[in-house]
Order: structure tokens, then C-alpha cells, then sequence
DNA sequence: GAACAATTAGAAATCCTTTCGATTTAATGG
DNA sequence: CCATTAAATCGAAAGGATTTCTAATTGTTC
């Protein structure tokens, strides 16, 4: 994963700021908010502004590097995926760490809104929340 | 489907701007945002606060009577549906109905993150969206 | 390195949603 | 039917995430 390769692929400017977000996601892979991208980088920038980060990472999302959380609470979250093909994802609730699910119910789905709705399907989200597998032993053995 | 019973049901009074927000979506069977709802009530009632509308829908919801939209725009919609087993559904994207999608993965979703991930599901979401039959052959003929 | 377009800072605005204290109303039971 | 009490409502105001705006800065291109 090269960020300043990305970026220009999507005709988006190299600059640091740009890059440091997008670095922070693909370093942490965990969904993370804007809010939180922007304390992790007010150490690394003298002057960073949480409008330039909310700018960014809707670009970066606009250019199908990075995703947005479906998140209960309506809040902006996103996390980075290498996997550009479609596919859909499982969250951890403890972590947040995003794994790829190979599982999709797509031809299921389009068949049955087609067959029996006689409708038309344009797109459809998925999303599995649980615990990881650390998290899942975590909890185990402390409760 | 019985208003009032349902509301006592769930242990909250009967009230008539209660029973009338509960029965707008009853009756139009699309999702609609709060203040939506409020527009639609405030001929009916002289006096009638968008705090009120957002309160008892959000107690509808936690009741378990109707439900919010997964919405892109990250902002507020219910929707009602008699159907209280786990399902999702399929929503048109031109007029809002939402229809019940028998099609769920739950099990193969599980299986994958059980036996693959190693992890633990804990709950999903899962929304489709698209052309209901009407919208769909409205649009063939206009365009 | 000059020119131009894109990016950023910083403050402020926007807008959806929730909170608050005071008032009203539905439910209960005598 | 009336009194009591807890729940519901009003209206204004606060809250808070996100976006907008203008001027200044910075990448990119040639």
C-alpha cells in the first residue's frame, strides 16, 4: 500500500496531512472518527484543523480507499480495507478492528425482491458486530 | 393492529399525540424523519413540539414497535412493520416503502465468523436497497 | 522557479437532536 | 365522578457533530 501512489491514482494532492490520515487507518485498522484521527496527529502537525480532517477523509472515501462505518450512535467512523472488491465486514465492539467477510447474500437478495417484490435492487449494506477473537477470550475469562 | 393496546402493551399511556404519530406510520408504511411526522401532525394538533415527536418515537422504537432506517445520511427515520420476527428488508430509494425480505444470512454469516475469524457474532444489520415494483416501472416509462 | 489550482486554517454557522423546568394530562382507585 | 400521582408535553435553550466560508498556504506542472 503506497499512500502517495493512491492518493495522486484518485487526483488528490500528495500533502502530509493527506498522507498521515490515511496512514493512521492503514496502521491501525480500526474504525476511528474523525475526532480521534485528529488527536493522534496534533502531536505530529503544529496546526491541523478537524475541518481539514473531516475534508480528507470524505475525499478518501470518495476515491473507494477508505469506508464509513455503519455505526448505531450516527457518527462519522472510518477504517481502511485492502480488499476493493465487494465484500462486507465484521466489527468488533470491544476493538473495532474491521475483518473482510466472505459471505454475501447478494444473489439471494436480487433474486428474491426481483421474483417475488418485482423490484429492482441498487444496493445493499451488511454489517456483522461481535467480538474478535482476542476479545472473545478476553471476555471469557474475565467475566 | 390496535394502537392503544399496543401502546399499554409496552407500559406507556395512551395519548392522543402518541396514538397519532404511531399512526401515521402505520398508515403510510414508508420511513420518515421526525420532523416529517411533525408536519404531517401539525394541522391535527395547535400544539405539538418536535421534542415530543422526537421522545415518543424514540419510545416507540425501544418498545420494539417500529424501527429506524439504516440511512446514509446518518439522520433519524422510522418506519413500522407488523412483522416482529428477525428479518430485513428491501427499500425503495424513490417513494421509501419498506418491504419484508425474507432472505437472511444469519447462519451462514455465523458459521463463517465462528469457524474462520474465530470470533463471536453478536448482532447484524443488513438493508437493501432499490426500486419497489411501482417506482421501478414508473421509471422504465419515464426515462 | 513561476503560475495556477488545490489545500488548509480558523472561526463561525448550520442543523439535527436532546435537555430542562414548568405545566398539563392520562391512569388509578376511592 | 373526582382527587391523586406519575407520566407526558411545551417551549426555549443547549449541545454537539459536521459543514461552510474566506484568506492564506502549498503542491504540481511546465
Amino acid at each position: 500500500m503506497n499512500g502517495s501512489h493512491a492518493l495522486k491514482g484518485m487526483g488528490l494532492k500528495v500533502t502530509p496531512k493527506r498522507l498521515a490520515i490515511l496512514d493512521i487507518l492503514v496502521r491501525e485498522l480500526v474504525y476511528l472518527s474523525p475526532e480521534e484521527i485528529w488527536d493522534r496527529l496534533k502531536g505530529q502537525f503544529t496546526k491541523l484543523g478537524l475541518p481539514t480532517v473531516y475534508r480528507n477523509l470524505e475525499e478518501l472515501s470518495q476515491g473507494g480507499i477508505i469506508y464509513k462505518i455503519i455505526h448505531p450512535d450516527r457518527k462519522l467512523y472510518y477504517y481502511y480495507c485492502e480488499n476493493v472488491s465487494h465484500h462486507h465486514h465484521f466489527v468488533c465492539i470491544a476493538c473495532r478492528k474491521v475483518q473482510d467477510l466472505e459471505f454475501c447474500g447478494e444473489e439471494q437478495i436480487t433474486r428474491e425482491v426481483e421474483d417475488i417484490l418485482k423490484g429492482k435492487v441498487v444496493s445493499h449494506v451488511c454489517q456483522v458486530y461481535g467480538l474478535c477473537r482476542g476479545c472473545s477470550h478476553a471476555r471469557t475469562m474475565a467475566i
